[in-house]
DNA sequence: CGAAATTTTGAGACCCGTCAAGCGGAGTGG
DNA sequence: CCACTCCGCTTGACGGGTCTCAAAATTTCG
């Protein structure tokens, strides 16, 4: 059998109805307003998750709208054979909603114990035509998204594995900072080194070997298993951007 | 000066701005119904491009909205050492807007002669403002948009070139296909084979050997250096998913 | 028809995937 | 408090798919 370039195979569940089907789910990030949240919130059942327990499927109907208040969650797509990708990380304040009635083309599990909102589709509707600046917010939300996906692309097509470890803890240290409004230095990582992998297009392998890398470079030091803290935040930058390459060895 | 993953480097222009700029734009393709278009054309201005001219730049302020008419434009970021990632490509009836003023993320270029509409911000506002169910269509073709991207990321984090190949052939097809509203066995190739290659995270040879492996399995046919016919869409499907990996050499 | 550009083909190198073993922290039981 | 197990993470050796470099073949276009 051929080299797949693609390690650390996740076991299938039995049966997943994937292909073909029209995908319309969206996630939506960072955004909602107070008051917007508030009033969201008054309609939805509060649902509590443990790790590695899902929200939704890739290929159930697409009936809920998902609002994340604590903890983190992952979303992902599995190939026929196994490989997974993961399109994204959820964290409080982040929101996951359907445009129209379809399935969800990805599965969202949690990473930690999470803490989320859900509403149906007919109550998030209702809620919108209440409140029309909603939709302007969920589109210009979605763009932030879609320019996130962007960004993404590059990573996953064009850049080096060390580039893409610095590139994601750059993008996880920002994302802390405008949560909390202030400058920082570390971070948490909620997730497996798989989980890391799965969102880099890497190995659980040679995520282990980048952060040694990273590490000996002086740009980083691991706190704990599961925490970094920045050494040199401009170093950092420039392997992500790729401008290190230049940098002798 | 080490390896870095992905030849065929563009050559920069003399400067640009790109860096940690906070990014909005958006495409949204396929799916305005036509009195919106229409609606929408009048008050644009129409534009023609010749290939490899650009609509504009990374960095540009977003200050314009799109929809092309007739050929075909690509989307690309470049990195900072002329590694570039194309994240899309427009054809006639799409669309690329912005959700709030900001820079554009990304260059677009045409392949060809091209037609495309544009209109500035405040006319696209007040369009919107006068006809309110088109908030709710951008929503849709948003997230219609964040599912091609989230394709994409798979493809690109975890499929094998020859399966990269297979599944942007059949997303071509496919996209003929709603386009025309017919079975089709043919289409056109309007972009060269570094804009394939950088589409799909690979360099123009190993697309080159990929198509040739394509052809000896008797998926395709190429009709022209630009004009692909399928020969075995069940074959090439089960190659896009990976699940040809089992049959014989 | 000839020059330039693009595409294809070939040979070799390399980053990263694969496979396997070793390490270390967390939880359990004695 | 320590031995033991479990499980995730790290490290090492090796191989392979794809990249790089180069040249031939083909197409494009004046």
């Amino acid at each position: 059998m051929p080299y797949i370039p693609t390690g650390n195979l996740t076991p299938l569940p039995d049966e997943h109805p994937c292909a073909t089907c029209p995908v319309r789910p969206i996630t939506i990030c960072r955004g909602l307003d107070a008051p917007t949240l508030a009033g969201m919130r008054s309609l939805g059942t509060m649902q509590r998750l443990k790790p590695e327990q899902s929200v939704f499927h890739e290929g159930d109907p697409a009936k809920r709208v998902f609002m994340v208040t604590n903890g983190s969650l992952k979303l992902y797509t599995l190939l026929a054979d196994g490989r997974r990708q993961i399109t994204g990380f959820m964290f409080p304040g982040d929101f996951l909603g359907v445009s129209i009635d379809e399935e969800y083309a990805f599965t969202v599990e949690a990473l930690e114990d999470t803490e989320l909102w859900w509403f149906s589709r007919e109550a998030f509707d209702r809620f919108i035509s209440e409140h029309p600046q909603v939709e302007r917010e969920l589109y210009r939300l979605a763009a932030h998204e879609l320019a996130e996906a962007q960004r993404q692309m590059v990573l996953l097509g064009r850049k080096a594995a060390a580039e893409r470890l610095a590139s994601f803890f750059l993008s996880l240290l920002e994302r802390n900072e405008r949560a909390s409004g202030v400058q920082e230095t570390n971070f948490d990582l909620p997730m497996s080194r798989i989980d890391i992998a799965d969102y880099l297009g890497l190995t659980k392998e040679t995520v282990s070997r980048m952060l040694a890398h990273l590490r000996n470079r002086g740009l980083i030091r691991l706190q704990a298993q599961d925490r970094v803290q920045i050494l040199d935040r401009i170093g950092l930058r420039s392997m992500a951007e790729g401008e290190s390459a230049e940098v002798g060895e």
